[in-house]
DNA sequence: GTCTATACACCGATAGAC
DNA sequence: GTCTATCGGTGTATAGAC
């Protein structure tokens, strides 16, 4: 199909560039069409964006859903993490979530983003409870801030500039990653230390 | 002085929009002068950015040399953690490092850009390598690597959703952030279970 | 559906008066 | 230095032929 073609460009580009930075333009290039026929495929280059973060959502929520329920969550939750890091480090990862940015009432407003926005932060959400349950994550982070984070963590494009100077490998920083994540930074004797946070609620979607 | 208004709210703009969103024709609306103006006191677009990041990332710097060095490195860490944090939340947090960036070469053109940014590694690395010594951050994740998570999760645009929809407060998702980084997200019981990861090296920088 | 051509708006940067 | 006015280039979107 052609607008799979359109919708793959369309990710690259935006993993690399950020909406403002791709330009249809390009992406006509990239696909080997004229610029005016993307707009056969897609009413806007607002549409075009979020059918395209619905798709990359998507795959991350299959993903999830592939898992079988008899791991552990810790476990589904670990291999989430490295499947959205090699994701990330093979074709780059959206900015999905950009509260502030100029275009997030325009997301919004189209449902099919929404659902698929909804669906991925179910889903995680639904391993991290049931990780809390299996007493393997720490109670006192909310989970919705712990999905939040994972989300961000998913994408951290700060780390980039060691992977594109090639002073790491991909593969062994997915490890620390992963690592980094769940376990944290500091050793045994530091954490035992740490103190319990107070009980905080986060309020439900508006 | 009218530059350091220009600064600050290219900083905000910087933080809300990025490098692209940012226009100097809203630039100079929130200072209040003309667009032409602004060209009396920067040469061009890039420039300014490449000022701004470099004013921004002084700050950090210098918040870090003025640490006492009787504290242990880990709290030193701990408090410049925080630190940016607080600056996240009251004025948002430019993007720093994008290695993908169309601006990046001339961003590192830039020597003013470079000796920051350089200055910012080098002062966050420093606490690092010293709470390593001490026994309170783990060996087997290398410096570097800790140093760009730590700048990646001093921004992290992901949890932007849970301040902007007014469900959870600052402060309360600073302490958890802390927490997170440094203790991770797993308990005890899960974290003896991981395994020591094998000794990586990062080649330095080119 | 795909193409070329073009309308229309915006943005970065400059020119020139005050 | 600051302003207004404007140039040139670019980007989204549309029109119309094939």
């Amino acid at each position: 199909m052609r607008e799979e073609a359109i919708l793959e460009a369309a990710h690259r580009l935006l993993a690399e560039k950020g909406f403002q930075g791709m330009t249809m333009d390009e992406l006509a290039a990239r696909v080997g069409i004229a610029k005016g026929s993307l707009y056969q495929h897609f009413r806007s280059k607002e549409e075009l964006l979020g059918v395209a973060l619905v798709s990359f959502m998507d795959r991350i929520s299959e993903y999830v859903d592939s898992l079988s329920p008899a791991q552990p969550a810790i476990e589904r939750l670990k291999q989430t993490y490295r499947r959205a890091l090699h994701l990330r480090f093979q074709e780059g990862f959206p900015d999905i979530f950009n509260a502030k940015s100029l275009i997030k009432e325009s997301l919004n407003q189209q449902p099919v983003y929404a659902a698929a926005a909804n669906r991925l932060v179910k889903a995680l959400a639904g391993l991290v409870d049931a990780a809390k349950k299996q007493g393997d994550v720490m109670q006192d982070i909310p989970t919705e801030v712990l999905v939040y984070a994972a989300i961000g963590r998913m994408r951290d494009p700060e780390l980039d500039p060691l992977i594109a100077d090639g002073r790491i490998q991909p593969e062994a920083l997915v490890e620390m990653l992963v690592q980094m994540f769940l376990g944290g930074v500091v050793t045994d004797w530091q954490r035992s230390k740490m103190r319990r946070l107070p009980a905080q609620r986060v309020s439900t979607a508006p």
